[in-house]
DNA sequence: CGCCGAGTTGAACTGAATCAAGAAACGTGG
DNA sequence: CCACGTTTCTTGATTCAGTTCAACTCGGCG
């Protein structure tokens, strides 16, 4: 493995969680890497999700399948974790499916693994107590978004915030982010654009 | 306070996250009482969100409000934790309001005291995952169901799993967790009871 | 060159919102 | 304990956002 994506690692652990060497040092050692070519999958629906994901490079769409349509609950790029996280943490199938938005580069660590970082480290609980946190925050938000605004506002927030996102990735992509069918994009899309 | 509410705390927090006297009795003495009468608010939109409840006897509805309707995120009863959590986590001002379904008894610790525990117990950080990670699973799987289902599957869902739940409170209340308006449950109910 | 997935457009349709009005239930004070 | 005013619930008529289905275009790629 490239040591460059270790020192990325922890480079992110030390920024987003604060300096804590003695514990980072082991904790980036238990990562092993994992390549995914673009439109492969990470985990798909009825797997048990054994992995946490920090990617290095690239970035994956979380989505289930309904109807033959693709609902997608988050998008995640470098520098960010990703998992199947409902699974990994319940150990039940997942009911999603993780997919590469283009060729991704992961560091992953197992499940087991994490559990005895769990039961040896007392700091380790502090990190998964603000790293789930963190992804409570999140979903809050986007339910909040999801109640209060129309989908038009919705892509033109994402157009403000995250444009070269919008730019990057297939319509289709985009308008299952934001809760719509690609027809509906392309409808909004011509409004916004003239 | 009746020490049959801490009694009640006691036995959820050993139930929920396993015997651990020696971290559970301190932490119960951490808590206050307070009593909300129904319709009052446990906290409002834009304050900041200093505590985090136990709810010993009653319930409250989190929502927001837009365009002059509530907005429901969710519904806690007896033996369950709510906050405006967000806000508690963040220390910024809150976007929700709380209100009590019921005359509502709740035992509540304070921002700081919880701080303390976190840093001061290694057991502590990990309740506070394990709690974290509980309403992360719960705000994505309600997500699922709000992508993949119509509000009349939601309703029949609700009743077949909540029927009590439907019984007792306000059509306007069921609505709005069902994220829909007062006048389109009316037609579904109409259509379901039939 | 031909094909295939991605994007666009149109027309009809649908679930739920909106606005308005009336009926029922509630609680509050006299 | 009743009367009154205020919510709450229901119903109807209309509108609207987004879906559905189908047809067509475009650009890339084997």
């Amino acid at each position: 493995m490239d040591p460059a994506y270790s020192d990325q690692l922890y480079r992110y652990l030390t920024q987003t969680f604060g300096p804590k060497p003695d514990l980072w040092k082991p904790f980036v050692q238990a990562f092993d890497y994992a390549e995914y070519p673009k439109k492969s999958f990470l985990i798909q629906n009825g797997e048990l999700e054994n992995y946490l994901y920090f990617i290095v490079e690239g970035g994956t769409s979380s989505f289930f399948v309904h109807d033959g349509r693709e609902k997608c609950l988050d998008l995640w790029f470098a520098d960010h974790f990703v998992s199947s996280y409902v699974s990994f943490l319940t150990r039940q199938p997942s009911q999603i499916f993780i997919q590469a938005l283009f060729p991704t580069k992961t560091l992953r660590i197992h499940y087991d693994v994490l559990q005895e970082f769990y039961q040896n480290s007392d700091e380790s609980n502090k990190v998964g107590r603000l790293f789930a946190e963190g992804l409570y925050i999140a979903r809050t938000q986007r339910e909040i978004r999801f109640l209060s605004q129309t989908a038009e506002e919705r892509y033109r927030d994402l157009l403000q915030h995250q444009s070269e996102l919008v730019r990057q990735l297939p319509v289709k992509t985009i308008a299952s982010y934001l809760g719509i069918h690609p027809e509906s994009l392309s409808r909004i899309r011509r409004q916004v654009t003239l």
